[in-house]
DNA sequence: ATATATTTTTAGACTAACCTAAAATTTTGT
DNA sequence: ACAAAATTTTAGGTTAGTCTAAAAATATAT
């Protein structure tokens, strides 16, 4: 409706290009991760690298990855701005869980309309960030800087507040459901056995806990007042 | 996500030949009808149908049109369902006009998950009707039947109230929001003018206005009680 | 009733997005 | 440093949905 220009499957690529060159700070994303990633094969995405390189949305160099051009950043941006709208809409109005919603928004987040972004937006009264602590990009294509740190990386007896997960697959978001971890939660690193390297936490300044040390590494956590 | 087996298009073409077969009163619908309404050609559609024919979710036979069969019916449903309750959603929740949701909706209508649909249907408190009066068919696959006339079937002097439009293209919407004539409003056939065939109605047992014979039999009005 | 017009289908082709297999390039391990 | 391994690209092919042009079927009009 407001763009004829690009296909649901450019959106897609260009998303998870953003996503995986944010998670391995600003370097080239691989063939092979985005085959991983969108679930065809290393050839197909060739094709397609030929084709978003054609169209100016990324920089190709054979064999050495890519990352987005400006052009190719906005479209991305966009997309993971509708999609994370999205997710505060399920879960604020229509009472989704945290672990429920990746699928549903995968699909809502290509819904072409910049009326009802702005309305949708507006109706959730704008919010910041996303079910998984995730910042939601604003509408001129600024994606917010947040400083988190994992929760691994804490000093003993920090006290810091839970802020996001680095992993949202159902099955660790439905593990921190079964601990009572959500987002806002007070957290202590009280101590890190020498048995598992698992991590005794004290949850809310109320409740002890273990959680095993890949947990430790997929919780985002800040310092209080930082 | 429910549903593998059918395509966004399919589903375009098995929710046009319910609309349009609905229309007809049940008559078989034509190739070219669906051309026109799917905007693609003659020769596009007749492959397509073949496709649905052997899926079995139409009736097919060469040259004679198509109706739908149960299976195809139900699909049919399903996407109108969803269509009619992201318009509600739209204009409910969003404060959209009636008149700027279909591009919207048509979007809409293809998201695929059973308990989104769910979800959204009691955000939306369980409506029955979407913002241009047409029904909502329930979760079973039942479209709910409605007795509607169209107000130039109506005698003279008879009160009536406004329950939909059977055209719902943005011009005819917004020439209608210009007089005031609503969903729910209240209208009364004063004269048939002899010059031009247009109707001189009574609004809300208070305004007097002249719309034209065109608009009048795209009105879908009911006596009271009725 | 039959020639003409209209509608529909078929034939053959195109594009986007995918595939497998093979070739080319880069990386790794000793 | 160079052979082996891994990654990436190319070549050639498939499918869904579209197209134009031509053939077939149906409808219309005198």
């Amino acid at each position: 409706m407001d763009n004829q220009l690009i296909s649901f499957t450019e959106e897609n690529y260009l998303k998870i290009i953003y996503l995986l060159t944010e998670r391995h700070n600003g370097n080239e994303v691989s063939t092979n991760q985005l085959a991983e990633h969108t679930q065809t094969k290393a050839a197909s995405v060739s094709d397609m690298l030929r084709k978003l390189a054609e169209k100016n949305y990324i920089n190709y160099r054979k064999y050495q990855g890519v990352t987005l051009t400006e052009a190719g950043e906005q479209i991305a941006l966009g997309v993971i701005r509708k999609h994370r709208l999205w997710e505060v809409f399920l879960v604020e109005k229509l009472g989704f869980g945290w672990d429920e919603i990746h699928d549903i928004a995968e699909q809502l987040e290509h819904i072409d309309s910049k009326e009802l972004t702005k309305r949708l937006d507006d109706f959730l009264e704008n919010p910041k960030f996303d079910p998984h602590g995730d910042p939601i990009p604003d509408a001129k294509g600024k994606m917010p800087s947040v400083s988190y740190q994992k929760l691994s990386e804490i000093p003993l007896n920090q006290s810091v507040v839970m802020m996001g997960v680095s992993v949202h697959s159902p099955a660790f978001l439905q593990h921190l459901d079964k601990q009572q971890i959500t987002l806002g939660c007070d957290l202590k690193v009280l101590e890190i056995s020498d048995f598992d390297k698992s991590y005794g936490l004290l949850l809310n300044n109320d409740i002890r806990l273990f959680v095993s040390n890949e947990v430790a590494r997929n919780l985002l956590v800040q310092v209080q007042n930082s």
